[in-house]
DNA sequence: AGAAAAAATGTAATCCTTTACATGCAAACC
DNA sequence: GGTTTGCATGTAAAGGATTACATTTTTTCT
C-alpha cells in the first residue's frame, strides 16, 4: 500500500489568475482555446503561465472532461523484443493526437488479478489495443459488454469469432509466398515449425502453409510439424527433432524468425548446411534477420504500421466514426536472403 | 484536436451509495479501509459494487489524494527491442506496489515538444524512470529543480555529474572481464566496436577496455577503435573497416551484442572465420547470443533485474525514505560460448 | 447616434472521490 | 448510574480544472 503523497501542483489555475489579474475561466480558456480570448490578455496570461511554468493538473482535466487522453496497450509479455516495434508504431499513431500510452502485460495484470477492463472502466485510458489474442473468455465478455465496446481494437493477434475490430497482417498468404518460393527452388518435401497450441498466429500460418501445399500438390504429414512456442530455444529443438526423423525434409517453413534463428542454429550443431542441405524461411523480419549466418529468407510484416494504424483505428473509434472495416489485413513480402536454395538433388 | 467524449463513468460512488442505503463516505471507507466500517455493512456495500461492476473513477480519486499511482519510463527509443527486459523488470518492479506503468520516448516526446517533466508536473506520474541519458541540459534542468526531485531515477544509462540516484550494471568491470578472458587466450592485438559518440554507456565500456588492457600491458590506438552505434548494421560495416587495414586485430571487443552479431556477419562476408581467425565478444547477452553463429561469447547483464531494482529505487524514494546510496552499480558476467578461441598462432 | 450583434470576460456549477469533523450509540469504567 | 471511550456512520468541504450561462464591453450596421 501507498503511504506517499506528493503536493504534486505547487500551482494552479487559481494563482495564475490572481496573479495575471483574471479570472480562472479566462486562463483556461487563454490555454485551451487560444482563440477566445484577447490577443493582449492571452499574452498576459501566457506570460505568467511561463513565469511559474504552470500545467493543467491532468487529473482535474481529465475528471472535468471526462476523457483521459490515453490509451492502454496489453502486450502478452513485455519481456518479448517482438511487440516493441509494435508498441513503438503505437505510439507513433497516438502522439500526432496528443494521446498517452500506458502498457501492461498480461501477466502483471494476472498478478494484480485485474483485468484491463478495470483500465477503461476506472477511466484510466479512453481505449485499448490489445496484442494478445489468448485472453480467458471472462474477460473478453467484460471487453464486448457494451460500456467498452468500441474502445478496444486487436492488432497482430485476436480471439476468434468475436467481432472485436482487428488489425493483422496477412498470414495466410506470408506462407503462402513462403511456400511459392521453396516450391519454385525445386523443394517437396517440407516441415513446418509451430507457435504456440491455440494461439491464432499459429493456426493463421500452419493453415496458410498447408493451404499453398496443397495447391502445388503437396501436403504435410503430422510427422513433418514440430514447435510449440515461438521462441529461439524452441527452434534449436525442433531441428533436433526433425533430423532424427528417418527422412529429413529439405525446407523447413518457420512461423518467426527466432524459431528459424534456433532452427538453423540446431541444424549447424547437426552438422546440417543451411541452405546447402537444408533450405529455412522465417517469418516476421526482425531486424536480427539480415545478419543472422546466413542470412534469413523470411516474411516481412510492418510491424511498426501495424500499430500505427491499430491506433489510428482506435482513434477515429473513439471519436465515434463507425469503422469502414472491421477486419484489416496488412500484406506482407517475401525477403529472399541466403537461407534457402534449390534443393538438394536426389 | 481530440473532440471525443466518453461516458467513462456509467455508475458512480453516490448510485452505490444510494442503492446500498449507505452514505458515499461509507461506500468509500468500505472499498479503501474495510476494517474501519461494520461486517455487515461492508458485505452489502461489497455487494452492490459487485453487481454493478463498479471501479472508483481514478481520476477523482488521484486528484483528491494528490497521487497518480502511476510511474512514467521514458525510453530513448521505443522500438529497440534492448529495452523491453528493462522495461517489464520495472512493470515486475511496479506491480507489487500497485502502481501503473507510462512508456514514451524521448523521440516522440521531442515531437511533442514536451519534456517529460510535463508529465510529473501535470500530476500524471508520481515519478520517473529514465532510461536515456543523452537528455538535453534544459531537461536536465528541470528535472534537477526541487519540486521533482526525489521523483527521477536513472537505469542503465544517465547523464554525467548531475548527481540523480542511478542503477546500472557494471560496464567497466564487464570489459574487463572480457579482455582478460581473451588476454588469457593468448590475444595481442585488439579493437574496440564502441556505441554512439557521447554516450556514457559508450565512454564506460571503452575506458574499461582500456584499463584492462593496459593492465595486460596493451593497448587500444585509435586506429583500432570503429563502431559510433550500437545497432547491427554497424557492427557489419566496422567489421569491413577493420579487416581493410593492413594489419588485423585478432579479437574485436563490442559495446553491445547487436554491434557483436553484425560485426560477425561482416567477417563471415569477408571470409574471416570466427574464432579461428578472429575472436568476437558482445556486450548484454540478449536472447539471441546464444543461437547466432558461432553462439556468442559476451558480457551478461541483468536487464530485468535493473528495471526491478530502478522500479524499488524510486518506490522508496517516494515514500520518502532517503536513498541508502545514489548509485546502484549491479555486478556482470561473462558467459563463454563459442565465438572467442585462443589467438591463431603467428 | 442608437440598436443590434459579436466578442471578451466573469460567476458559479460540475466532474467523482476522499476525509476531517460531527453525531449517535453502545460498551467499559469507577 | 453517570462518565468516558470507542466504534460506525453521516455531512459537507476540499481537490483543480472546464464550461454553461450571465454580464459587460466593443464592433457593426442603419
Amino acid at each position: 500500500m501507498q503511504t506517499y503523497r506528493r503536493d504534486i501542483m505547487a500551482i494552479g489555475i487559481k494563482d495564475i489568475a490572481r496573479l495575471a489579474g483574471v479570472s480562472t475561466a479566462t486562463v483556461s480558456r487563454a490555454l485551451s482555446h487560444p482563440g477566445r480570448v484577447s490577443p493582449e490578455t492571452r499574452a498576459q496570461v501566457m506570460a505568467v503561465v511561463e513565469e511559474h511554468d504552470y500545467r493543467v493538473n491532468s487529473f482535474a482535466r481529465s475528471l472535468r472532461v471526462r476523457r483521459a487522453d490515453a490509451v492502454l496497450a496489453l502486450v502478452p509479455n513485455l519481456g518479448n523484443p517482438f511487440f516493441s516495434e509494435i508498441i513503438a508504431g503505437i505510439q507513433d499513431g497516438l502522439t500526432p493526437a496528443g494521446l498517452d500510452l500506458l502498457v501492461t502485460d498480461s501477466l502483471s495484470q494476472q498478478a494484480r488479478r485485474q483485468s484491463p477492463v478495470t483500465h477503461l472502466q476506472a477511466a484510466r485510458a479512453d481505449g485499448l489495443i490489445c496484442l494478445d489474442g489468448a485472453l480467458p473468455a471472462g474477460i473478453l465478455d467484460d471487453l464486448a459488454a457494451s460500456d467498452v465496446a468500441g474502445r478496444v481494437v486487436f492488432a497482430c493477434e485476436w480471439p476468434d469469432g468475436r467481432g472485436f475490430p482487428v488489425v493483422r497482417s496477412d498470414n495466410r498468404a506470408g506462407m503462402a509466398l513462403a511456400v511459392q518460393h521453396l516450391v519454385g527452388l525445386g523443394h517437396r518435401d517440407f516441415a513446418l515449425l509451430t507457435g504456440p497450441e491455440g494461439n491464432v498466429l499459429t493456426r493463421e500460418r500452419r493453415e496458410g502453409a498447408e493451404a499453398a501445399l496443397a495447391q502445388a500438390g503437396l501436403s504435410l504429414p503430422p510427422s513433418r510439424i514440430a514447435g510449440g512456442s515461438f521462441e529461439i530455444r524452441d527452434g534449436f529443438r525442433a531441428a533436433g527433432d526433425l533430423m532424427r526423423m528417418p527422412s529429413r525434409p529439405t525446407a523447413i517453413l518457420c512461423s518467426s524468425d527466432q524459431l528459424a534463428i534456433g532452427c538453423i542454429s540446431g541444424l549447424s550443431e547437426l552438422g546440417v548446411r543451411v541452405p546447402q542441405d537444408v533450405s529455412v524461411v522465417g517469418f516476421d523480419d526482425i531486424a536480427l534477420a539480415a545478419y543472422s549466418r546466413p542470412p534469413l529468407t523470411t516474411i516481412r510484416q510492418d510491424r511498426r504500421r501495424l500499430g500505427r494504424i491499430a491506433a489510428e483505428r482506435l482513434l477515429s473509434s473513439l471519436s465515434g466514426k463507425p469503422l469502414a472495416e472491421t477486419l484489416t489485413t496488412l500484406p506482407v513480402e517475401i525477403v529472399v536472403r541466403r537461407s534457402t536454395a534449390a534443393a538438394p538433388a536426389g
